[in-house]
DNA sequence: ATTAAAGGGAACTATA
DNA sequence: TTATAGTTCCCTTTAA
């Protein structure tokens, strides 16, 4: 099957990467040792091969689609049932159904608006209860020197578009997750919250590192505007009814 | 008492 | 030039 051998030689590049964890955190023993470094590189790269002429066309839509499209083939990711950090451990467990082209799909649309196509917000989600985050010793954080660039001429991705793209992503599930994904109800990390950041200030090139803190300062924005509302519990938030049917929408709209 | 998280004012920046 | 959407700093409050 053409998604194992990607998936093999996806693996292999990660680890031949470097050694340190995805999120300098001491990775699950059966984790695959994935770079944050790496993983920008990942989706930068693929963000350059799709963004000329229009844009970002993203060049999983076919593939998406396609997938989308052969119902008994099971796609991680696409059925989006995860609620939790570690709900369902397709990439770090047995590793049998990592798609590499998991990442490319969410090389969103921001200027046009549209979403890659992967979630089924119906899914039924059990409350998540804060399991036990991975450790985090930072020792060994990426190096800065590869900053994702923004994207130049074009409309600015907004927080709540990256954060609600950010929850479609697998590989961010140690950062954020849904704790109810029906009503838009998704947690930070406690642990890697700060790199879910970084990311986010990366991507928007901003001259200093985006921390939690400044991020949740413009989530208390969104308190004002609507887009996002601060649930009681700790780290957790939820998107406003419409932001999500909006962001929903767009995804389905491939 | 300590600490992490939450909250918000205010000045500032980048972009459309 | 103005509005928007953060960003940055800094301080206070709340909760575990």
């Amino acid at each position: 099957m053409l998604a194992d051998m990607e998936t093999m030689t996806y693996v292999t590049e990660v680890r031949l990467a470097g050694g340190r964890g995805f999120w300098g955190v001491a990775a699950p023993s059966s984790c695959p040792e994935v770079d944050l470094e790496v993983i920008e590189e990942y989706l930068q790269e693929h963000s350059l091969e799709v963004q000329p002429a229009h844009g970002c066309t993203s060049l999983l839509t076919n593939e998406m689609q396609h997938a989308d499209s052969h119902h008994g083939t099971r796609i991680p990711g696409l059925d989006n049932n995860w609620c939790g950090p570690y709900a369902e451990e397709w990439h770090c467990g047995g590793n049998k159904e990592y798609d590499p082209t998991w990442l490319c799909s969410h090389q969103n649309q921001w200027n046009n608006g549209t979403y890659s196509k992967c979630i089924d917000l119906d899914s039924q989600c059990q409350e998540y209860h804060d399991a036990a985050s991975p450790s985090s010793s930072c020792e060994n954080r990426p190096n800065k020197d590869l900053l994702l660039a923004p994207m130049s001429g074009k409309r600015k991705e907004r927080l709540f578009q990256f954060l609600f793209e950010m929850l479609q992503t697998p590989l961010m599930r140690s950062c954020i997750w849904w704790v109810q994904s029906s009503s838009g109800t998704f947690q930070f990390s406690s642990q890697n919250k700060e790199h879910l950041a970084e990311i986010w200030g990366r991507r928007k090139g901003n001259r200093k590192t985006m921390t939690y803190q400044k991020m949740a300062r413009a989530l208390r924005n969104y308190s004002r505007t609507g887009e996002i509302q601060k649930v009681k519990r700790k780290l957790t938030y939820r998107f406003d009814e419409k932001t999500l049917r909006g962001l929903q929408g767009d995804s389905n709209a491939m």
